[in-house]
DNA sequence: CCCATTTAGTTATCATGATAACTAATGGAG
DNA sequence: CTCCATTAGTTATCATGATAACTAAATGGG
């Protein structure tokens, strides 16, 4: 998260010119307000997860394995690979999915290590109750965006 | 942070677009793509912090106290203010750069709640020292989005 | 002037990210 | 077949964000 509430006024920004140059000032306070916009979109996001008692990682897991097109269930490691969070965040929060019910272990294939993982019924349709509030926020950033 | 590796295929947001409509897919996807290239900037930004021994969180309260135009000391709620982060943070962050003499504390005015804080001759060397990396940084970010 | 309320900042505790070091199963060289 | 290196995932511990509840000083109505 980048905490800057207010972004460089143009005083400050010539104050500092002369470490970034040849970079237009501009182009910094560009990106800045980026990062800045970025984060208060996450943090909203979090929010309305933690207001459903949730978290935006559980949530990312589970989409991640609902939105596979072939597999109906996906390794561990195949998780961690498309969210990008260490392995032992991802190993805790699959633990507390599998409490909730929301996930399913699907111990198949011949190597004893590795783990498959299924979203049980109650997993989707905790999902699907969660989507609209989603694609609200990100449908309200673009707005913002574009303004 | 937004830790989603790959952004949905068109596939996946056609399988959802129920749930946005009528948001255009492709705004939904853009929304996600600036989540995810914002938090990968801010992620290099921390590393670059740590790698100097520092965080993103310190070097902000440090440029905040020194981009003030008249004052050359701030008050803590002024900083809290600033910095979009809880007090209990900003407590613990400025009490670290006090034990590296990176800050100065200064008692003064008839309140004695208040406490104001002052960049030390060492606590500006190092920002400055933290500046060329930093803005190299957000310069990096700001071509990237171009492109 | 006194006590209740407000304000400034801190302490205690929790949540969730990271890295390092670990266990257990696999697999390949000899 | 045996043993060592590799791979899959977990455990232990730390870093840094949050909220709630606290202490101490200031303020204001009676």
């Amino acid at each position: 998260m980048f905490f800057l509430k207010d972004l460089p006024t143009p005083a400050m920004t010539s104050k500092y010119a002369r470490f970034f140059a040849p970079v237009e000032p501009e182009q910094i306070v560009g990106v800045l307000a980026d990062l800045r916009r970025a984060s208060l979109t996450i943090r909203r996001l979090e929010a309305y997860f933690r207001e459903n008692d949730f978290s935006l990682l559980r949530f990312l897991i589970l989409i991640i394995i609902d939105r596979e097109p072939e597999k109906e269930a996906l390794q561990f490691s195949e998780i961690v690979e498309k969210v990008d969070v260490s392995k032992p965040v991802v190993t805790r929060t699959i633990k507390s999915l599998l409490e909730d019910d929301l996930l399913m272990l699907r111990c198949e294939g011949s190597d004893k290590r590795m783990k498959m993982y299924a979203l049980s019924k109650e997993g989707r349709s905790r999902l699907e109750s969660l989507f609209p509030g989603y694609f609200k926020l990100l449908g309200d950033a673009a707005e913002g965006e574009s303004s």
